[in-house]
DNA sequence: GCATCCGTTCAGTAATGCTACACACCGTGG
DNA sequence: CCACGGTGTGTAGCATTACTGAACGGATGC
């Protein structure tokens, strides 16, 4: 007969799990007994998982997982329904909510590879990811001598927030009405909706490390 | 009778599979039997399972991961293309959603009064905010010649996903199966999901600087 | 010596993953 | 009208197998 009961929740949702899988094998456009055909198995064993009247077994879970491209840990661990893409629209100064954020496939970037982009105005970015990622910025700057990432008394402001460190040199920050002089090991996060101008008012180049969350347009609508 | 050939790969490696559980296993200092009994299965199954001779359920493969804490993806899809959806249905793969992210009211920590807690395993982290924030940990992290971020060859797995930037010193990561060597100016990000494990096996101290979104706890159930 | 821990092996069985087949439903068009 | 090709659903039953229990060989250490 069986054991004692098992520890803590050791069973997958299986019910959740089919309807993961049949959402997934719809967007892909395939039929019921084309993905059995496919796999190589019956098409009434697909239904029975689908609806979570059967358990695949580990093979036929590995092969439905393949197939559909689908993570195995999101089928089985994820025991949330999914986020119900409730339509309210966010009010404007809700922070940041609903981002997607993937991490590249090559998870490092050498130093000595970088993607740069020179900004004009004595800015030098370099990205920090092996892929240009949506929703997240990653980044080396370099200040020049009076660099600046915008004129004289212009002002950025985007949606997201950003969070700095500066590895060398000095670098001026004004944050709406206030000013803040970083030196080295120096850090500031703050959100990227207040108007923001950084510059180099020392004497020899500055250089930071910069990670921006949620760019977006200069508007502050939210998605 | 048997069908036609499944296509493709559809099978996984039950072999390496269980070199990795038995590894995964060890790693947390359990025993055969102590991990049998955890599941509420017999120790001869486990055995079996990990040397390849029987492949276990569904039931039994989740436990296994969940109680080893050790992603199904790694486990089953080796490294060749772990199966993380690139165009799945909307929700499937999205890491990281309906985060609320707030900045702190003081925007710069200085170099000099981090806040910083001793991890005793030869690590130190000093936060680069003025305040503890929800969902971000933006740090200064240290290692001491031999530091590491878990014991011996355990690894760490929680939600979120991370990013890194080496400013001194050398640190080198393992993420699933790969084990990469980071040098000064080398940055990393990956998701935090994927089992890894830092540590410095340098001789000199390495320091960077680290930025976890949406770290949370070791299962993965992300809401 | 005996006791306990470890992991391994193996035969036997209770459990079940899977299939085959039939069923209900929906369009299309001969 | 009925036939047809599509969809997904149930069910009976068999062949497969996941799992157990017990016995085994090896290290410990009291």
């Amino acid at each position: 007969m069986g054991r004692e009961r098992r520890n803590g929740s050791t069973e997958p949702e299986y019910a959740t799990m089919g309807d993961r899988l049949r959402q997934a094998r719809q967007a892909r456009g395939l039929s019921l007994r084309g993905l059995a055909e496919l796999l190589g198995v019956s098409p009434s064993l697909i239904s029975q998982v689908e609806t979570g009247r059967a358990k695949p077994s580990v093979n036929t879970l590995y092969a439905l997982a393949n197939e559909l491209r689908i993570s195995l840990d999101v089928l089985l661990f994820m025991d949330t329904q999914p986020p119900t893409g409730d339509a309210v629209a966010g009010e404007a100064e809700a922070p940041i909510e609903a981002l997607e954020i993937i991490t590249p496939h090559d998870p490092v970037q050498r130093a000595t590879t970088r993607t740069r982009i020179r900004l004009g105005s004595g800015v030098v970015w370099e990205r920090l990811t092996t892929e240009s990622i949506r929703n997240v910025d990653f980044l080396h700057v370099t200040y020049e001598v009076g660099g600046e990432s915008s004129p004289s008394d212009a002002f950025q402001r985007h949606t997201g927030q950003e969070w700095g460190y500066v590895l060398s040199g000095t670098l001026t920050v004004r944050i709406g009405f206030d000013e803040f002089l970083l030196r080295p090991g120096d850090a500031i996060s703050f959100d990227s909706a207040t108007p923001h101008r950084l510059f180099n008012g020392g004497d020899t180049p500055a250089s930071a490390v910069w990670f921006v969350l949620g760019r977006g347009n200069p508007n502050i609508a939210r998605r």
